[in-house]
DNA sequence: ATTTTCCTACTAAAAGATTAGGATTTGGAA
DNA sequence: TTCCAAATCCTAATCTTTTAGTAGGAAAAT
């Protein structure tokens, strides 16, 4: 069975963040849409590459975590997203908002801003999209 | 001996990321500076609240990784860190960027910004801090 | 001086994450 | 319809995280 500690509920979703390797499964079966174990492999850096039962694997706690779904095609299965990219990611910046941060938007804005990883367009676009909020 | 893998190089600071355990006591001592064990336990939530010695466990095992440090005090360890809070939510945010918005500022700030209620005040405060980087 | 109390050091075990080997099923070709 | 390659299912080992008990020593209390 699977645990149900630390789910963590944000936004109305109820969800406990993705291991590393989990989310690494996760970006390509995103990326792709519909996919079986194969694909998920091949798409996998050669760090070294893991086995192919190893994806398999954490494609079945992901399905059992209600992340993914599949169906049969052939003998293969080809498994789709349940849960969007959008959000979880949403769910995770407020989780790394609240946990890190203090909840303040501010100052996770600050920090994120400040680091000059942002180019010219980046800074434009941003100012256009605060201009937005502003109305 | 402590375990290498993992270890992620970001801003020149090769770290690996806390778990939510080390990051709510990492939190904790951020905020207070010095502490001992019993401090940290106290700021605990009663989750149940954690043994001692679990705290215990916890701190010995951040100052392997190197984030804490210790002086004696009369029969107590007054802990203090090493790595300050502003680094690792830096090297965080950067982690998230890379591995949940491709590298993409923008994408980040554009889910961020949508998702949360800034005040005319802030969104004012973030145009300026934005005019600066611009010059 | 002896007991108690409080703190650290050491040890270990339960739970969760990661990895993969071997058995089993099955879709489709011969 | 029988057989095989390919894919899944089942199981388990290893590593990491989280938890806490026990022992030992120093200071405080009696």
């Amino acid at each position: 069975m699977l645990s149900r500690s630390y789910l963590i509920d944000i936004f109305g979703m109820t969800m406990k963040a993705l291991s590393e390797r989990e989310q690494e499964v996760m970006n390509i079966i995103w990326d792709m849409r519909n996919c079986c174990v194969e694909d998920v492999v091949s798409r996998l850096p050669d760090d070294p590459k893991p086995a192919y039962t190893t994806v398999q694997t954490f494609m079945r706690i992901l399905e059992q975590k209600e992340f993914l779904a599949h169906k049969r095609d052939g003998k293969k299965h080809v498994f789709y997203p349940l849960v969007e990219k959008p959000e979880y990611t949403r769910w995770s910046l407020k989780h790394m908002k609240d946990n890190l941060f203090g909840g303040s938007a501010k100052s996770l804005l600050n920090t994120f801003i400040s680091d000059n990883e942002l180019s010219e367009s980046d800074i434009s676009d941003l100012m256009s999209l605060l201009d937005e909020l502003k109305k």
